[in-house]
This record gives structure tokens, C-alpha cells and sequence, in this order.
DNA sequence: CATGAATGAGTTTTCATTCAT
DNA sequence: AATGAATGAAAACTCATTCAT
């Protein structure tokens, strides 16, 4: 693990627990066991890195989802799987999983300007598209669902961190899954 | 309008748009026409002006929650009536709206601690546990349901304040009450 | 005297004895019994303050010179009275004039650029312009020769700094004041 | 081209160009294709470099100047030939020209303390010396006099670097030559 | 000789807060 | 109540220099 390595890992967790503003390169570089400079050498500053972090985390939750729906037959399964994944990559990297929602209503995605939904945001949105197409999900704007079904999820994430929950993680999971096909599936006829 | 409350709207203002780390006391004097000390007459810091604020718009949403549902009859008119009372203060008191909600994943409800739940989730909460006991609700943690709902108009705001949707505004509301039911109804069987 | 004053000062002598890189915003602040933050608030920085400290010191000799030469009948006296301008304020103002001559050939008179020359070089190829006219002084580019009168003012002026002539100050002053004259005048026939 | 030519010739026109201190080793590297540490290998540090550049260049005008020098019968003929020289200089070596003429007021000559004079002035001194003893010359002080010119010549070498003349620079170099000798002449009387 | 990541002391800069007026 | 200059502690950032490879 190079000192670059080590500043990264730290950043991120102190960035997810505490938010970036109140994160001091001095912390990050103290806790990561290397010297203040040692941030300038790999990024242009604290900003920079935040923003590194961002599209890391980013990228790591984008190939979370497509292997989660890579074999995923319909699109209430593909919609499921990306439930699912979300919560996996929650499961199995909770500080980029934090990190990457707690920027997402900050300024943090200027860059993604120019896609017009964040990247984990489209792949749900894709997956509802194709539902509205072939009849198995009702019609309604994609974004705008797709928003919904993340943001519960995110609120789930929160919930189950702050252990505030009155059942197991996995049954808040699962009813969260069953939530969001709930919200996405047409009405009986 | 009196210093103290130019100081007010303006910090409000500004805390919702940008935070209120990467607002400083500057900025708020400077754009409130106030000297920078003025504030400290008034509010022991920036931060008890930030709690101060947040206390503020708690209690104007919670009145706001308490007129819309006042004459629902049943649950789910309660709920439905709770879903539209938030987005009519989110049309009235924008800046309000905006820095209640920014507030609830920081760090500064501290003396709400004594609650189990913020207070506006409160109120869907109850609304939710009423419609489980007369069956017309489907069974679930209130808490994380709440959390879902009010997570889910939070994201149509974003939507709307961000001008993103295909949609009419009133069309956005009307699914996010629609959506919010169907989340919270209980299946036909 | 203000703080603000007590900064420009000390500042002014710092930057004139070392050179503005080599001067510490710290050691400004400390010698002028100011905190550091102060000099920030009347100023942008050390750049801002090194920037508005040349601009005044530019002033400054713009009206020693206007004054020396307001009563020159001809322009061998304006030549003469200028130059005699020039060190008496090196007199006066010795530390102003040190930093204005020695920003002279760093990169600090940017928004001089609108104009062709610094202002005191103008006022010595003003004169020069003036002689050419009516025969008293010799035909050339009178920048040039503008450039080469102050080069030499400044020369002397370092060398009386360096208390480097072995003749005394005024004798230096005089022939300072003679080589210009006998550097712009035209040739006997 | 060794890494360390490659490093000092870098170095000559940086220092030339923005000074010492705004020039940053890491600069110096990048530009000469080395890593940072090269530098290290051949010198000090940085200001031993500058030291060193320093006196290469001083070697290279003095050499110049004996040079042009050489074949003067009379003093005069050396004064122009010295002028000529140091234009000569200028032409075939702008950076190092440059940077030793910018460091002759900061502080970098310092191990010439035990000359009088800086080298190249030496030169201008004792041909001043030799004209007055003849009667050539005027009677003045002859550092003095050596510094004036001197101050001249780079005054024109400014002004050519700047582009700032309205004549061709051949024509400005015989008129700083003739200057220089019309500064030094003795009075017809 | 050459490298370049790492250092850390030193610098600039920010900003919430105080206080004399 | 109001002011705004002044503060100083803490933050971000720079860069000459070192050293293991």
C-alpha cells in the first residue's frame, strides 16, 4: 500500500463520516500516516482529491451494477438486481457507498454535466425504460422514477447505519426491493 | 424588517444554497446590509444562527403538516394530505424547504435526540401506524416507510428545483402523492 | 496611524530593503505589531498590497515631479529640475523611491500598460520631446533617452544607497544633473 | 547534451526570465527533461546553482569583453569596444546577459566582496581611468561613471528585449556607443 | 549518475469571533 | 443595538531538499 494509497483510503472515510469541509488535509494525511505535502505530490488539493474519490466511487458502484444485472432476463429482474447491487456495494465498501450518496446533493458531480443523469441513476432509468416498453412497468417519467427508488434506497442505507431499525437488515433489504417493483410495476389491468 | 431578520433571511438563503460550512458570517452580514458584529447581538455564532434557523423551519413545516392534515378523515387522506402539505411549503418557503431537508443527513438536529424520530417524520409516521391498525395500510416499520416517502418528495423537489422533469410540476406532485399511497396501501388479497 | 498605515509602512521598507518574495507576510504583520490576519482585510494578499504600494509610490514621485518642474522656463531647466526631482525624493522618501525603482524591472507594472511609459519616464521624454522641438536638445527617441537619464539617476542613486562614491553626495547629484544635461543637448553647431 | 547542461541551461533562462525565486526546482526539472534530485547531484541546492550560473556568466562576459577589447589602441576605441562587447554579449547569449544584469542589484554577487567592483564594471572603470589620465577623458569619479554607462547600455538592452523602439537596434546600439562616449569625452576647452 | 516519492518547515490565506467606539 | 477593524488559531498550500531504489 503506497502512501498515495493510504491518503486515498483515509480521505474517503473521513470524508463519508464527516463530509469534506469539515475533513483538514492535516487529518487525512496524520491518520493515513504521511506527510501534509505528500497530498499535493498526488492531487492539486483537498478538492481535487474529493473529486478523485467522487468519480472512484462512482466508477466502483457503476461496475457493482452491471455485474449485478449483467444476467438479470426481464426488467423487474434487472431492476431487482440493481436493488440488490446498491445494497451489496453498501455491504461490501460502506465508505465509498456513504461517500457517494452524501456527494450526490452536494456540488461535488459538476462533471457529469454533461451526461444527463449521473451514471447509477441511468442504469435504473434504463431498466425502467425498457419496463414501460414492453408493458411490464407502468408508464411514467424514468428519471423522475428511477430518483425515487434510489433515494429510498439511500434512505434504507441510512437507516440501516444508523441501526435504527426495528427488523433485520436483510428484511429491511428485501422489503425495500419489493417497495421499489411496487412503485415501478403497471396495475393489474 | 429589522437587522436581525435581514440576518435571518439572508443565512437561511444562503445556508440552503450552499451550506453552512461554505457560508461565511461575512457573506451573510455583507448581503443582510449588516456589520459582521451584529450578528453576535443576536445569535451566539453562526452555528446557533444555523440551529436557531433549522428550529425555525421545523416548527413552520409542522404547522404547515398540522393545517393540511387537520380535516383528513382516514389514513390515507392523512397521508395524502401530509405528501401535498410538504410541497406547498416547499412552494412557499423555498429556502425554508430546502435547508430543512439539506439539514436532515447533517449533523444538526442534535436536540432532537430526545425524539426518536425528527418531527415532521413524525407525523407520517403516525399517519402511517393508524392506517396498519385499521388495515387500510399494509404492515411495515413505519419509521422506514416515513423515511421513504418523505425521501421520495425530498427527490421530486430536487427534481423540481433543478428544473429536470418532462413533466408539469402539479403532474410531479400528483404521482409522488400516487406513488406514496401505492407504497404504503395494502395489497388487494 | 492605523494599523492599515503601520502595514503599508513597514511593508514599504521591507519590500524596498528585500525585495517583495523575500518578505514574509508574517514579518509585516510582526513589525508592524499587526496581526497577521489584519493585513488580509485591508488587502488581498501580498501580491494586492505590493501592487497598491507601487501605485502610491508612482503617485508620490508623479507629484514631486509635477512640482519640481512647474516653474522650468525652458526645457534644459525642466530636464534639470526633474532629475533633481528624482533624488530629492530619494531624500524625502527614500524607501518609496528604492521599491519603486527596483519594481521598475520586475514583473509589477502590469496595469501601466495601457500607457506607453511609466508615468515618470513620460514626464522625462516630455521634456526630452520639448528640447527636440525647439534645437536646445539633440534629435532621438526620447523613451530612449528618457530610459537611459533615469538609468543613470538610479545608478547614482544606488551607489549613494551603497555610500559607494568616493565624492560627496551633492557633488554626485550635480554631475548626475550635468551628464543628463550633456546626454540630451545638441551638439554646438 | 548532459542532464546537467540540460539543468542549467534551463535554469539560465528561467532566472533570466522570472528570477530566482518564482523559478521552482521542480520547474527547472521538468523543463530540462531530468528529475528533481538530478539537480542535486551537481549542486547545493538551488541557490548554489544560482551562484554558479552567476559566475559562468560573469567568466563569459569578462571573456567577451577582453575579446572585444584587445585591439583598442586608445581609450575611447576601448569604451566603444566594451559598449560593443557587452551588446555583443546580449546578442549571442540573451539569457545570460539577461540574468547578469538582473542579479547586479539583488544579492547574489556576494562573493565579489573583496573586489571593489563587480567584474564587467572593472573593465569600464579602467578604460575611464586610462582616458582621464591621457586627458581623453573628463575628470570624474570612474565607477561612478562606469555605472552610468553601464546602467545605459542595459537601459537600451531592456528597450530592445521589450521591442519598445521606434529606430532599428543597430541604430540604438551607435547611439548608446555615442552616448557613452559623449558622456566620457573631456570639454572641448 | 539518475530518479521521483516523500518530507516538513515555512508560507499564505481564511474566517468565526471579539471589542472599543 | 449596531459597527467594523482587529484578532489569532487553524486551515490550505508550497517547495527546497532528502533518500531509498
Amino acid at each position: 500500500m503506497t502512501k498515495r494509497d493510504a491518503i486515498c483510503e483515509t480521505a474517503l472515510e473521513l470524508f463519508a463520516e464527516k463530509g469534506i469541509e469539515a475533513t483538514t488535509t492535516r487529518e487525512i494525511a496524520e491518520k493515513a500516516g504521511a506527510a501534509e505535502g505528500t497530498l499535493y505530490r498526488h492531487f492539486d488539493g483537498k478538492d481535487d482529491l474529493a473529486q478523485w474519490l467522487y468519480q472512484r466511487c462512482a466508477h466502483q458502484l457503476e461496475e457493482t451494477l452491471n455485474e449485478a444485472a449483467e444476467y438479470a432476463s426481464s426488467p423487474p429482474a434487472r431492476l431487482e438486481a440493481l436493488v440488490r447491487g446498491v445494497f451489496n456495494f453498501y455491504a461490501s465498501k460502506p465508505a465509498s457507498c456513504t461517500y457517494l450518496l452524501s456527494a450526490r446533493q452536494s456540488g461535488l458531480r459538476e462533471d457529469d454535466a454533461d451526461e444527463a443523469l449521473p451514471l447509477p441513476l441511468r442504469r435504473f432509468a434504463d431498466a425502467l425504460d425498457a419496463g414501460m416498453q414492453d408493458g411490464t412497468f407502468r408508464d411514467a417519467p424514468a428519471p423522475l422514477m428511477a430518483g425515487w427508488i434510489l433515494a429510498m434506497v439511500q434512505q434504507t442505507v441510512r437507516s440501516l447505519k444508523a441501526d435504527a431499525l426495528s427488523i433485520a437488515p436483510q428484511a429491511a433489504i428485501d422489503r425495500t426491493v419489493d417497495a421499489a417493483l411496487r412503485l415501478a410495476e403497471a396495475p393489474l389491468a
